[in-house]
DNA sequence: CTTGACTCCGTACCTAGGTACGGTAGTTAT
DNA sequence: ATAACTACCGTACCTAGGTACGGAGTCAAG
């Protein structure tokens, strides 16, 4: 069914603003319909999948600009597409960690907030200025 | 010592750029020192305490604007501080989550990829445009 | 006293991922 | 056929965190 929307229909069922739609033409990543000569361009469910599919892999982490390529690859390309999934995995644990990081860090200053009897000092904003720790 | 730097010469101390600078004089979170008559702007190391403070910070996940909140607070809004990192923190835990949930779904494409005999098709690609697990 | 390095200042540009505006053309409902 | 929606299109604007440029002033060394 289907097949056949307007930018707007298209936006609606692929939950995505119709600007965002034509920023995503604008870099190239879906293609524009031609535009008939009479009525409104019809975008077909391929694009439908295709914003699915960009959805999909932003949710992965996928900048717009990875997904141009992952999208341009064939299916003989298997291996670019895997090392570019280990990549991102590598990348993706590498922030967990510095996250990790943070998050001791932060959770250590806001316990001694917690525990704070000397109002007249702030240990957070003290940490920050007197470097003790990082 | 020191105390009274030129921009230059603080931009090297705290090993960042002199542009840097400029624009953290521009929106606001560092001072920019009166202009002599004769020569240049003088900076003390209060101003180059400021500047690490702003990089422990950042490193910390907050935002140049909540530095900036963090700079405005004394002493006696400990709570508000503590209250900031909290809140940081949870959503340093909300990332490291999500970052979690991305790196399974990663994994598990790459690991079909690995052990893909079918060179016609690309696991990975096939995940994304199918959606049969997202 | 001139050359090179540095400062000062405004303004423009950059990436990433969009959102908003405004005029015109085409479509649908009454 | 006229109002009320949409589509179409270019262009401007937004956030965040800077970087780059160009001209003019200033300073220190040779």
């Amino acid at each position: 069914m289907a097949g056949q929307l307007t930018i707007g229909q298209l936006a609606k069922t692929a939950n995505i603003n119709v600007e965002t739609i034509r920023y995503y033409q604008r870099i190239g990543l879906i293609q524009q319909p031609e535009k008939p000569t009479i009525g409104y361009r019809a975008y077909s469910d391929e694009t439908l999948k295709r914003i699915h599919f960009i959805k999909r892999a932003q949710q992965l982490g996928f900048s717009l600009k990875e997904i141009g390529q992952l999208l341009d690859m064939s299916d003989e390309q298997c291996e670019t597409a895997a090392q570019m999934g280990e990549d991102k995995l590598q990348l993706i644990r590498k922030k967990m960690t510095d996250l990790s990081k943070m998050a001791t860090v932060l959770d250590e200053y806001t316990q001694q907030c917690a525990t704070n009897s000397d109002h007249s000092h702030c240990p957070i904003i003290d940490s920050l200025i007197d470097d003790s720790s990082t």
